[in-house]
DNA sequence: TATTTTTAATTGACTGGTCAATCAACAAAA
DNA sequence: TTTTGTTGATTGACCAGTCAATTAAAAATA
């Protein structure tokens, strides 16, 4: 029973299906029939829509990045100090949208994929850059270039550890203790360089 | 031309080309008759020694998880005080043998792996509670017990993350920088507790 | 308004290719 | 002649992607 106007329905719904598909298997060995019979539709019209498969899991990975960058976007509108951007930074990265389970799972499995997929590197690409650009602009204001560049790779790579942790022993890391434990470095850190002022 | 004695040899082969063809590929998305080609036999005596492909990757996971005890052994025996413990693990996780490309890449493809396989969920957990451990050993005697643990997980998260990281841009992390962020959070830790007190 | 034509949505059936796993057979050492 | 090492050939399952065919809404035409 057709009715006009799906198109942009059906994309949502597969890429929606797509992300919780590959949360629960946990990898991306998900068929596209698996994927468009949890949309609802047929694996036909999930070709129809997307074409190739690795078109679908990047329009979905973009959904992802976009996600977070929404989130990003409203948290740092409401930070007033840079310590407290480098706070709305982290809080992002753990709140209960981008923490789930089935979340978290697929940015790992992504970043596996990436390795094979120059589309999906350039995105993991975007990813990695957007967030260093936004911790800096927490972190620059407070210490000098060089010391703010290096402080914010150290809490990228935190983050993603504690993703990937979360994705290997569910819920040891809960939201909150994971982003108390980068918000501990970062004061840590603060400290020291106010001490040896 | 069959000679006695091939098992071990076979076997040691056949885990050393499922590492590098892992590595290459970037995923576990490789063919026994790939791996079977690198080790010079036929995909059929993979399976004749090893059984299922399932088994095969499970061993290659043992392998890696051996190589890394052995050098965490090593290291530490060389460490005297607790400081020297704490560096040590830091190091043997950045060292040229571990932080290989390949290396890494096998690591991640088996963490989205694991998800899907309990024995490969164990091994991981395995490799997860040594590392912990480890670092207590350093930790703990410098510290109360409940915040070496604190410690003791965010060390292991940046870890992880510098891993994935590296993984993904090839080249940015090199060992000496990526362990030298580590060193640096330490650093700020113990400072930070003897400010205070 | 009634009728025809076009367009969008949708699927079942099919194809071609890939790959893990098996097996029967063979070669050489013990 | 028994055991160990080894492989080519084969099977069976799975799956991405294609295509022809179907339905109904919308637009165009009479």
């Amino acid at each position: 029973m057709p009715k006009i106007g799906m198109e942009p329905l059906r994309r949502r719904a597969l890429i929606d299906a797509t992300i919780s598909a590959i949360g629960e298997r946990g990898s991306l060995n998900v068929t596209v029939s698996e994927i468009a019979g949890r949309a609802g539709v047929s694996s036909a019209l999930a070709h129809h829509y997307f074409g190739p498969k690795e078109e679908l899991l990047q329009a979905t990975m973009r959904q992802l990045l976009a996600d977070l960058g929404h989130d990003s976007v409203a948290a740092l509108r409401k930070a007033t100090t840079p310590r407290e951007r480098i706070s709305a930074i982290i809080a992002v990265n753990f709140n209960a949208g981008q923490f789930r389970e089935e979340t978290v799972h697929a940015w790992l499995a992504f970043y596996v994929e990436a390795q094979n997929s120059l589309p999906l590197r350039r995105l993991l690409g975007v990813y990695a850059r957007r967030l260093h650009s936004n911790l800096m602009s927490g972190l620059a204001p407070i210490m000098p270039r060089a010391e703010a560049g290096q402080m914010a790779e150290a809490i990228a790579a935190m983050i993603d550890g504690l993703y990937i942790r979360r994705a290997l022993r569910d819920g040891l890391p809960n939201p909150a203790s994971a982003s108390g434990l980068v918000e501990d470095y970062v004061d840590a850190k603060l400290a020291q360089r106010a001490g040896a002022r």
